[in-house]
DNA sequence: TAGCATTTTGACTAGATTAGTCAATGTTGA
DNA sequence: TCAACATTGACTAATCTAGTCAAAATGCTA
């Protein structure tokens, strides 16, 4: 009853341990991280620790393990965004706070995840199912429309445009992500996790304290 | 007296046109920019529009070109960013706009400079000729303590960590610079230099407006 | 005009890499 | 013991790789 092609990589998704099906898709994502072209499956097994003929026996084609890839991420950062939209509160330190804290545990687990998504974003060209990816990166701007609309800029300092305000908080809290991650080699772990949270703490009093009245 | 293995690419500087100079240069360094490995002689080629026999009559080997890219680069930025700490005010904000003035530049007419450098540095691994991208990426970091320590922080609120405000006005800057690459295809033109300009000048002030006294 | 040096070409090579296959083997549970 | 399933990795044909080189184009001098 069941096809050889398993557009859905249902296969895949049978994997009883999830600690392998992570290991595979994030040596798939490392791989794709710079568009699709670029990518080798085989380094992909060999990331991965699996056979080729494994690999393969999962998703089909080079273009199902990408297809699948983009579907995964999609819905994992659709359903974390959600959770953090209803999570904010309408000041938007608090709201960018959660979020923060969704992007960590994120990064923990597929620490590739954020150069996938952009790759699928930037490199649009060289990347087949294009609709997918369009839909992402379209979702991807969404969120910010709706977290901006969803905050309350009457907090702001009224003499500075609001929208300025909201870019800037947003640029000072993905700014200190990407110079955190260019710092840690072997990316997220525990005991790091705290010293992170709280120099992250630090710079979001400061904005309140800069960008807010009083 | 002219060795057949010319380490200077000497060939190359003797080019008169500084466009077809520059059009090898932006191809060589658009394909670099995942790294070395990932780089094709090929896909160089096409997109400069010359013939393969060239490209090695210039440089000799694929790590010739490379390293010729790495000095280049490296001696671009050494000298801009020392015109800057010359030109840079004690005052902070006054010494990035110049900054940013020097790096639209230099991204007018090399789009994926920046792309190449960073790279150099992240993606080490894969390239030869270490010495000079570890030069490169201490002289970078040097570049940014020697900004901090030249600022005179007693113009920020002294109610709140100076080395802190100085990176968020710096991420402030780099994150606006993304924006704008992100949202532009065709890069810089005339037209939307002013636009830009304009629009830096803003959050500048507004950064001068929140980060410092008064 | 001829003649020489320099620049430029692109077809060519040998070797590596590519996506994808498949017969064989390992593993599981009943 | 056996059958269903999971997993392997050597294998292929096609493509891509860095680098070569004889030939053609161009520029320069006289």
């Amino acid at each position: 009853m069941q096809s050889k092609e398993s557009p859905t990589a249902l296969k895949f998704l049978q994997i009883p341990e999830e600690a392998k099906r992570d290991k595979i898709l994030n040596a798939a994502m490392k791989e794709f991280r710079y568009g699709y072209k670029k990518a080798s499956t085989d380094a992909i097994v060999r990331d991965a620790g699996i056979s080729k003929g494994l690999l393969f026996f999962y998703f089909g084609t080079k273009q199902g393990i990408y297809e699948f890839l983009l579907n995964y991420t999609t819905n994992l950062m659709r359903s974390d965004y959600f959770e953090m939209l209803n999570l904010a509160h309408r000041d938007i330190l608090e709201g960018f706070w959660q979020m923060s804290l969704l992007k960590r545990d994120i990064c923990y687990r597929y620490p590739y995840i954020y150069d996938f998504i952009n790759a699928a974003i930037i490199y649009k060209a060289d990347i087949p199912a294009t609709e997918i990816a369009q839909n992402l990166l379209s979702q991807q701007n969404a969120v910010l429309s709706e977290l901006y609309a969803a905050c309350d800029t009457s907090l702001f300092r009224p003499d500075i445009d609001s929208q300025k305000t909201f870019n800037l908080i947003y640029w000072a809290i993905d700014a200190f992500f990407g110079d955190i991650d260019s710092k840690i080699d072997d990316k997220w772990n525990d005991e790091n996790y705290e010293i992170f949270l709280k120099e992250l703490r630090e710079y979001l009093d400061i904005c309140k304290r800069c960008f807010y009245k009083n």
